[in-house]
RNA sequence: GCCGCUGUAGCUCAGUCGGUAGAGCAGCGCAUUCGUAAUGCGUAGGUCGACAGUUCGAUUCCGUCCAGCGGCACCA
């Protein structure tokens, strides 16, 4: 006699055991229609899911963000069952749900084309259209086995002998197609109406290089089609903001095939650098941090004192000299030691903190390789803090407040957050990590920061924080991080002289804001889609005269607002006005200036602003005043 | 690095079932002197990613390599 009680408190009683589906219609038909799944004490089961015990059940249907997952992980096994009619011979793997959809893994001789894709898709139609019921049978672990290994498919035979012991073996049948899966999914076919299969890829196997690839399909599912066009058009605006598209449009950088994932930047972009670079300097110099350089490339022992030079072969480019070996550096750490180790330090002398715009290089894999997001040449906004133990808490908070500033600054309000603490592999006492990652932990707490903790993820070196920003695609970039270092200041023979009079081993946190310049004017520009706020805009304005005879005037306008600083120029070709104003529209300048007979009557300037706002005339003094204003406001919307 | 796809004018792209290529925009010239998102006419521009192979002949077919794109793996 099972008690089940609704999410909104209600209670139903039933004289024997139900199942979630009977629940549903007892409530009313149109529930009944709309249930996917059930979720009982938390736990989402079947609609065919028999309760015999008094249960907290909620219906869930496609209006919920786990109904939308039932629907999402049942349309992958469609495609299984599709992909198993067309090409008998493919063995199924895994088909997990993903963001806006879910992907299935397949082994098979050839990859699958284009045109395989539509008519996978068009099969999985079919038999969606078919309405064929979806059911759950549970099996004895040896029978499953014996079972997948009878029809060819090795790796679901395999996949069973991972699940632990005592666990249930559950299949899902639909027409006669037959799938391991935990489940839970839609009680029958019909139920998917609205997908899309969007790429063929590779994949490893388990997800190991080692392994064998496998041909992975992509597809996206939604519970309404208006939620998929949707989802469709914003992958399209998404394209329009790309940064590589944008850099070529805007002539900000350009990457040619003789130096692949380095970044040739054009004027335009180079401002935009500089205005980031000079930005970030003035603001580390307020906050106790001294700005230094050191050799882009320094001899083998140095690196391999630091271990680089075992751990990172393959990745760090070289170079010979003189029966000399030589490593271009990979990262700045090294060299600031260098000069933390020139004389004696002092605990006085502590917290150290020494920053560098450090031209760094790695041989990324070429497949890693991404625009400007991911290169093999990059700058990075690093800085060692020499400290003590106990100064690591202080100097975290006073990192946080600055990234946050920092983050504000370009416009960025959503940041994620992760802590990762010690792996298994590891030096240092677990005393010291203890302390460490308290030390972390409170900084954040402290700061108010929500934060995914990722156990065991740390460097063998020390516990980190990372800190991340989300992109117009969703794709998420790490930027910032904050890394404790137990062991580089040993290696490379760091001290310092306590108060005790005793030589002590200084903490090193290596920090980083921005991370590499590259990527993070990369997420700028996307970010903003090119319209860059005013104070990062390569160009400020440009004066554009109406016809031969302001030729004049422009010019004086641009002059006397460069005279203040400004980055302004004058377009005085014989050009009709409308198609300067919509070429500059196009490259996204932030102030059109129309010069006029008008307004070289009155001694004034018509402003237009980004978006086509007419700002009316006004005195050159006025809107230089203006723009200075809205640059030391560094205002932007994205 | 791995799987797949792609590489033609400055850009976006079409095309050649093997007979060395075309459009739009941009560029250049001339005309036009114009009031807030494209003035007209004319003109020039290409080792068809690189290197080999097959062929009378290769941008096209085959192979190798390079680079880019989508994923995977990697990211000190």
């Amino acid at each position: 006699m099972p008690v089940i009680t609704l999410p909104d408190g209600s209670q139903k009683q039933f004289a024997s055991a139900v199942t979630v589906a009977e629940v549903a219609q007892s409530i009313g038909p149109g529930l009944a229609r709309a249930a996917l799944a059930g979720k009982i004490d938390g736990r989402l089961v079947d609609t065919s899911h028999t309760i015999s015990d008094d249960a907290r059940l909620a219906i869930v249907t496609d209006k919920d963000p786990e109904g939308l997952e039932v629907i999402r992980h049942s349309t992958a096994h469609l495609m299984a069952y599709a992909v198993k009619e067309l090409f008998p011979e493919a063995q199924v793997t895994i088909g997990p749900v993903v963001d806006n959809g879910f992907y299935y893994d397949f082994s098979y001789e050839r990859p699958f084309t284009p045109d395989d894709l539509a008519a996978i898709e068009a099969r999985m139609l079919d038999l969606a259209r078919r309405d064929l019921p979806v059911r759950r049978e549970e099996w004895a672990r040896d029978e499953a086995t014996a079972f997948f290994k009878s029809i060819g498919e090795h790796y679901k035979a395999e996949l069973i002998d991972a699940i632990p012991p005592g666990e249930v073996v559950s299949l899902y049948r639909e027409g006669d197609f037959v799938d391991l899966c935990r489940g839970p999914h839609v009680p029958s076919t019909g139920r998917i109406r609205v997908f899309k299969l969007m790429k063929v890829a590779g994949a490893y196997w388990r997800g190991d290089h080692r392994n064998e690839q496998l041909q992975r399909i992509y597809g996206t599912a939604w519970a309404k089609k208006e939620d998929q066009d949707a989802y469709l058009h914003m992958l399209e605006e998404a394209e329009k903001r790309d940064h590589r598209k944008l850099g070529r449009q805007l002539d900000l950088y350009h990457l040619q095939d003789e130096a692949p994932g380095m970044v040739f930047w054009h004027p335009k972009g180079w401002t935009i650098w500089q205005e980031v670079e000079q930005y970030l300097r003035r603001v580390l110099r307020a906050n106790g941090y001294r700005e230094v350089k050191t050799p882009m490339i320094m001899d083998r022992s140095l690196w391999e004192r630091s271990g680089h030079w075992q751990n990172y072969a393959e990745n760090m480019f070289t170079t010979a000299s003189e029966n000399r070996d030589y490593a271009i550096k990979p990262m700045n750490c090294p060299g600031h030691i260098q000069i933390y180790n020139q004389g004696l330090r002092s605990y006085r002398d502590l917290p150290m903190r020494l920053a560098e715009f450090g031209s760094c290089h790695r041989n990324e894999p070429s497949g890693a390789l991404h625009g400007i997001m991911r290169v093999r040449a990059f700058v990075q906004d690093d800085a060692h803090i020499f400290c003590t133990e106990a100064q690591v808490l202080p100097e975290t908070a006073a990192f946080i407040d600055l990234l946050q500033q920092i983050y504000a600054d370009f416009g960025f309000s959503e940041i994620l957050v992760k802590l990762s603490t010690r792996p298994a592999k590891r030096i240092g006492s677990d005393e010291v990590w203890d302390r460490a990652e308290a030390a972390l932990a409170e900084a954040l707490a402290a700061k108010g920061l929500i934060y995914d903790l990722q156990p065991g993820e740390g460097a063998f070196y020390g516990p980190k924080i990372e800190f991340s920003l989300k992109d117009c695609l969703g794709r998420v970039w790490q930027c910032g991080t904050l890394q404790l270092d137990f062991a580089l200041p040993e290696r490379l023979d760091a001290h310092y002289i306590a108060e005790t009079n005793e030589r002590q081993i200084p903490v090193m946190l290596h920090r980083a804001i921005l991370g590499s310049l590259e990527r993070f004017i990369g997420i700028l520009v996307e970010h903003y889609a090119g319209a860059m706020p005013l104070w990062l805009s390569p160009v400020h304005a440009v004066v554009l005269n109406i016809s031969e005879k302001q030729i004049g005037y422009a010019g004086e306008v641009a002059a006397t607002l460069c005279a203040a600083g400004l980055r302004v120029e004058a377009d005085l070709r014989n050009e009709k006005i409308t198609y300067k104003i919509r070429e500059h529209s196009l490259n996204k300048l932030p102030y059109q200036i129309v010069v006029g007979d008008k307004e070289m009557a009155a001694n004034q300037v018509a402003v237009r602003s980004r978006g086509g706002r007419d700002l009316g005339q006004m005195p050159v003094e006025a809107l230089c005043q203006r723009l200075l204003d809205e640059i030391a406001a560094r205002s932007g919307t994205a």
